[in-house]
DNA sequence: AGTGCTTGCCAC
DNA sequence: AAACGTGGCAAGCACT
């Protein structure tokens, strides 16, 4: 109601194509883009950068898509897929990534919010049964360590074995704040930024994950690659080998091909370049974790623990157990993940316990 | 009413 | 959005 006063007109709030033709011809605002398709782009940085120049209906606009994806995909949903015991039981397919990675459906139990407040509320109601708690165990940084061992880069691998948190040490460079006591969505913003930077980003798109000017953005890209020089050379040879086999390879074996690392238009060869530089260090996360869940339920058993595995994230794996139990799975967890191969730099895996999803981490 | 596409956004 | 990568899901929309 209030972005329809707002906007001086009756709309539907959920539909962006009405949403921009509102913002950018009914009210002429500043700094609309059309897509490829013609349509005014609206999504979250865009109105971002309205907000900041006091467009209040912006910053409503943003309020009511977080509130509505939460409800609609999340609350609404999960409800009616609950299981007569209250539990939800995923299918993960195993052969629908390019990389190696699970996936997850009907639910997608594998992008749970967490990030905002609101959103963690949703993580929170996934719950142990009586007498149980949850166990989550996630790699620490894990395709940043993948990149040290597949580029060699020694700055990077001197890190690892010093311990570092290079995610947090990024958080603050950028954002100027201190290490200690860092907030977690200031943590996975810079996640972003070390990713992102890895994986081939532009100037002009740091510039506008972040909402900065790509001079600015710039600079920080200069400074990563001065830092660590290795990751120029890893991106090319791994480019060439794309185009010499039509793959690439990952730590462990795995082959992701590439098919449209030749193809004679630019912007598809550099989707395809990017692909290639981010599927060998992916996919090699995914082969690690998969090592480890193959080693784990017979290592649970031989400890003598009833705990189950009951989920995957990618690099996370979550246990239900016995509260008596916990500390000992949570302890085993760690190590069999840890030690799921032997690479140049240590693999170190963060475990909690709690009696929800999200007192676990 | 069903289908397929687009836009946007949640996670890793 | 052409301009980090990997996914899945909901809603709007055009069309049958
Ligand atoms: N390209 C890309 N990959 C991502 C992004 N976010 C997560 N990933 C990949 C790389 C991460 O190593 C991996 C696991 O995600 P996590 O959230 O667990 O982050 P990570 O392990 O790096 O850090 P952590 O110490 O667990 O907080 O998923 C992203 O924004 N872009
Ligand atoms: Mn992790
Ligand atoms: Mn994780």
């Amino acid at each position: 109601k209030d972005v329809i006063r707002l906007a001086g007109r009756e709309f539907n709030v959920g539909s962006p194509k009405q949403l921009g033709e509102i913002l950018f011809e009914t009210m002429q605002l500043p700094g609309g883009k059309r897509g490829k398709n013609g349509a005014w782009g609206t999504d979250s940085s865009v109105l971002e950068g309205l907000a900041e120049q006091g467009i209040e209906v912006a910053q409503r606009v943003m309020d009511w898509r977080q509130l509505a994806k939460l409800k609609s995909t999340y609350s609404d949903a999960l409800i009616l897929q609950a299981d007569a015991d209250g539990r939800v039981h995923t299918n993960f397919s195993m052969a629908a990534t390019t990389t190696g990675r699970l996936s997850s459906t009907d639910p997608n139990l594998q992008n749970i919010p967490i990030r905002t407040e609101e959103g963690a509320r949703i993580r929170k109601a996934f719950i142990a049964a009586p007498g149980c708690s949850l166990i989550s165990a996630d790699y620490s940084q894990i395709e940043l360590r993948l990149l040290a061992h597949v580029a060699d880069i020694p700055a990077l691998k001197e890190s690892f074995s010093k311990g570092e948190d290079i995610h947090a040490r990024t958080a603050s460079e950028v954002f100027g704040v201190p290490m200690a006591g860092m907030d977690a969505p200031t943590r996975r913003r810079a996640k972003a930024i070390n990713f992102g930077i890895i994986y081939g980003i532009s100037a002009f798109g740091l510039a506008r994950q972040l909402g900065i000017g790509a001079a600015e953005a710039k600079v920080y890209i200069d400074a990563y690659f001065k830092r660590y020089p290795q990751i120029r050379a890893y991106m090319d040879n791994t480019k060439e080998q794309a185009r010499i086999d039509g793959y690439v390879l990952t730590p462990f074996g795995r082959r992701c091909w590439v098919p449209r690392i030749k193809d004679k238009i630019p912007a598809l060869r550099a989707y395809a370049e990017r692909q290639a530089i981010n599927a060998p260090l992916q996919g090699g996360a995914a082969d690690i974790i998969k090592r480890a869940m193959v080693k784990l339920p017979e290592a649970l058993a031989d400890a003598g623990l009833k705990a189950r595995m009951i989920l995957q994230v990618h690099d996370e794996l979550l246990f239900e157990a016995a509260d008596d139990e916990a500390s000992a799975v949570a302890d085993l967890a760690r190590r069999v993940m840890q030690e799921a191969v032997r690479i140049s730099v240590p693999l170190t895996v963060e475990t909690g316990i709690g009696k929800n999803w999200g007192a676990a981490h």
